[in-house]
DNA sequence: GCCAACGTTGGC
DNA sequence: GCCAACGTTGGC
């Protein structure tokens, strides 16, 4: 009997890459990088397993909202880009032989209908305890209760 | 652009 | 191991 999914809530913001890059990348599919906070990372490494389902946030930005549902389709693995040092990832103390930093990839399933704003989110009593509520939530990768996922999804199919 | 809330770093 | 300084995130 397999353990049924997890859920998760990763943000992004959408100047950097957005959830229509990722539906445009090929295969709707990208590798999640440059978590560089150990809590994020230990999510990534722990708790993330290919078919998770994972909400699309976007951050910085105005409105700050879910816009769509992904994926996991490869559990966590080094990631690349703390040993490029082009990269504004790097991280000299990493090595390929240490690595200290996780990706994942994921795959675009579905954009909402509409936009679930984090102001809409804050209306909905039923949503108290979302962790991206909390105060002072800075993580990047957080997990997420299936039945908060089940009702933001069920919200981006109502009529505002 | 401001600022609150964290996380990380490094001197001691 | 403490803690001040500094950097980052992200809403507003």
């Amino acid at each position: 009997m397999p353990k049924a999914a997890n859920y998760w809530l990763i943000k992004s913001e959408p100047d950097v890459f957005s959830f229509d890059d990722l539906l445009n990348s090929p295969g709707q599919c990208t590798l999640w990088d440059g978590v560089r906070n150990y809590q994020a990372r230990n999510y990534m490494r722990d708790g993330m397993k290919c078919g998770d389902k994972v909400l699309f946030y976007h951050s910085n930005c105005q409105p700050p909202a879910v816009v769509g549902i992904a994926e996991v389709v490869r559990e966590a693995y080094p990631d690349p880009s703390q040993f490029d040092p082009e990269s504004k990832y790097f991280d000299a103390k990493a090595s390929p032989e240490k690595p200290r930093w996780l990706a994942v990839d994921v795959k675009a399933l579905s954009k909402l209908k509409r936009p679930v704003s984090l102001a809409a989110l804050k209306q909905e009593p039923e949503l108290a305890g979302l962790k991206l509520l909390q105060r002072g939530n800075r993580l990047s990768v957080m997990p997420l209760e299936h039945k908060d996922f089940v009702k933001i999804v069920a919200m981006a199919e109502q009529s505002p």
